[in-house]
RNA sequence: GCUCCGGUAGUGUAGUUCGGCCAAUCAUUCCGGCCUUUCGAGCCGAAGACUCGGGUUCAAAUCCCGACCGGAGCACCA
């Protein structure tokens, strides 16, 4: 009874239940063209995707829609990179399924069509034909009869036209009120070869993709289709597909545009000329919003699926920030992230009366992790932007260290003050990080640009974590060398 | 031009199906305070929204109509 009156204001996390889901049943696909890495915006239909078939104990299907060889032409090292990005994402798919090759499949589909009167091959230039289309014109090829539309068809396929001398349409209303809907193309012509070597010069012949999305969605048994809010006319399209054809259509789901704030408007084929012409390091380069950017910054997978389960699927078109992917990354990394220290712009302070000692900084300020190890003599490197603020007379707490009073300032001079840390707050002391004069060169990549300075040594033991350089932020230790390379991840 | 979809705080999101429990959820952001040998984390507090106008109703964020705003499709792209 309690329970009751309170479960009605619990909030439901996570994402809503599907309509029509029998757990064991549901299959689901995410079907990328290829032709460029998956970004932040693909990453959505990864993650939610493979939620619900976890959710439900279902198939979770990859399909790469790669045929078109010419507009959106695929990149080849694009298909293993989206697998990898799968697997790191935690949806490792249960089968994956190249449209390339496949194509045999869509043709004896386009036949039965053809034989069935559901289709027909359009020699109209497709000016003409959208001149006719918009009027709820039929175009004089729509009355072809079938043997004569399988004529042609098999001339098609044995490559006696060139491109744009014929399309085969679907033939579902011509007076639909949707001018989207009408006599739609559903093959055309394309005399190039597909980067794939399997595929190649094989076929002249290429669906495009409603078609190739609806037959495909019916040979893998989907049940459950969540695609972009762009693609909401596919389903009127698919529909005369699969009415033609005695098919169920699967349940849909549709989400809207996202778009990040950080990063504006970018096409695959956009960036793909910048990365060539130099103006990115390449497709992991730290200010691009690919997931190998991401993972390469020290995101990681599990952030990523909790931003993207927490958006849940709403047609709004939504524009979020970073910072709210950067929050979730930070609530998982900040308890297990080591410390070290990282000075940028580094000038030398000398602490004239100094005697050499070890310092012993906790490795976590909370966590039990032990202590990093650094030896001091009577020098160690400060930033930039700290020394600014110093004046003779400043009393500063070196973290970890001791205290210190500024002498000179020209050169950076000071006098050790002692190591009391008991009343830093009542001298309004400021506690200010530093690094040794032997430490080792540190480079931090991030979306604003590099940052080079001196870290401590130790920080070469932590290749490829993340850790975070006090006063600075969150970084991944990408290499490590004479020279240490790292990430920026966040603040 | 034709067609479709959406509009809850700065940003996401819950609630809209089957009107009342919504003076509206949660998160993030921002601001203030506490704490802390990091400008990180943690803790406490605060601010902040139903696009507008009509209608139906005892009652509307929720239903209807209109306007406005935003997005999309009408490709031989995906």
């Amino acid at each position: 009874m309690i329970e009751n009156l309170c479960s009605k204001k619990e909030p439901v996390k996570g994402l809503k239940p599907l309509e029509d889901a029998q757990p064991g049943k549901v299959i689901m696909r995410f079907a990328p063209n290829p032709n460029g890495p998956p970004t932040l915006g693909s990453t959505r239909g990864i993650v939610v995707n493979s939620e619900y078939v976890k959710m439900y104990n279902g198939k979770f299907i990859i399909r790469f829609d790669d045929t078109d060889p010419q507009t959106k032409r695929p990149m080849l090292e694009a298909y293993a990179w989206y697998l990898e990005d799968c697997e790191w994402l935690g949806a490792v798919p249960d089968q994956v399924v190249i449209a390339s090759d496949r194509i045999p499949l869509y043709y004896k589909y386009a036949r039965q069509l053809i034989e069935q009167g559901n289709a027909y091959v359009c020699f109209c230039s497709s000016e003409d034909f959208k001149k006719l289309k918009d009027a709820s014109k039929p175009c004089p090829h729509r009355n072809t009869s079938p043997q004569d539309n399988l004529a042609h068809w098999e001339k098609m396929l044995a490559g006696e036209y060139e491109a744009k001398d014929a399309v085969l349409r679907l033939k579902t209303d011509i007076m639909h009120k949707d001018p989207a809907i009408r006599d739609y193309g559903i093959f055309r012509i394309v005399k190039q070869s597909h980067p794939r070597p399997e595929v190649d010069e094989k076929y002249f012949v290429w669906p495009l993709l409603d078609f190739e999305g609806a037959i495909e969605d019916h040979e893998l048994g989907t049940t459950h289709i969540i695609r972009g809010k762009d693609l909401m006319d596919s389903e009127k399209r698919q529909k005369y597909i699969y009415k033609y054809l005695g098919w169920q259509y699967p349940k849909t789901l549709h989400w809207g545009r996202i778009k990040m704030h950080e990063f504006g408007k970018f096409s695959t084929s956009t960036l793909r000329r910048a990365i060539e012409e130099g103006e990115y390091s390449g497709w992991d380069d730290p200010r691009l919003p690919t997931l190998r950017a991401m993972r390469r910054r020290g995101i990681l997978p599990q952030a990523i699926r909790k931003f993207m389960i927490d958006m849940g699927v709403g047609e709004t078109d939504v524009s979020i920030s970073m910072d709210t992917l950067y929050a979730e990354n930070r609530k998982i990394v900040d308890p297990i992230a080591n410390r070290y220290f990282f000075v940028w712009d580094p000038v030398e302070l000398t602490i004239n009366d100094a005697k050499p000692r070890t310092a012993r900084p906790p490795l976590h300020p909370t966590e039990n992790k032990g202590y990093r190890c650094i030896n001091v003599g009577d020098r160690v490197l400060l930033c930039k932007d700290d020394v600014e603020q110093l004046t003779v007379g400043s009393r500063i707490r070196l973290k970890d260290l001791y205290n210190v009073e500024i002498t000179s300032l020209a050169p950076l001079q000071a006098k050790y003050l002692g190591d009391e840390v008991a009343n830093l707050k009542k001298e309004r002391m400021k506690i200010i990080h530093w690094a040794p004069i032997d430490g080792i060169p540190v480079k931090v990549l991030s979306p604003e640009g590099e940052f080079k300075g001196i870290g401590e040594k130790q920080i070469a033991t932590e290749l490829d974590k993340v850790v975070q350089f006090e006063r600075f932020g969150f970084c991944r230790i990408d290499s490590v060398g004479a020279e240490i390379v790292a990430y920026f991840t966040h603040k």
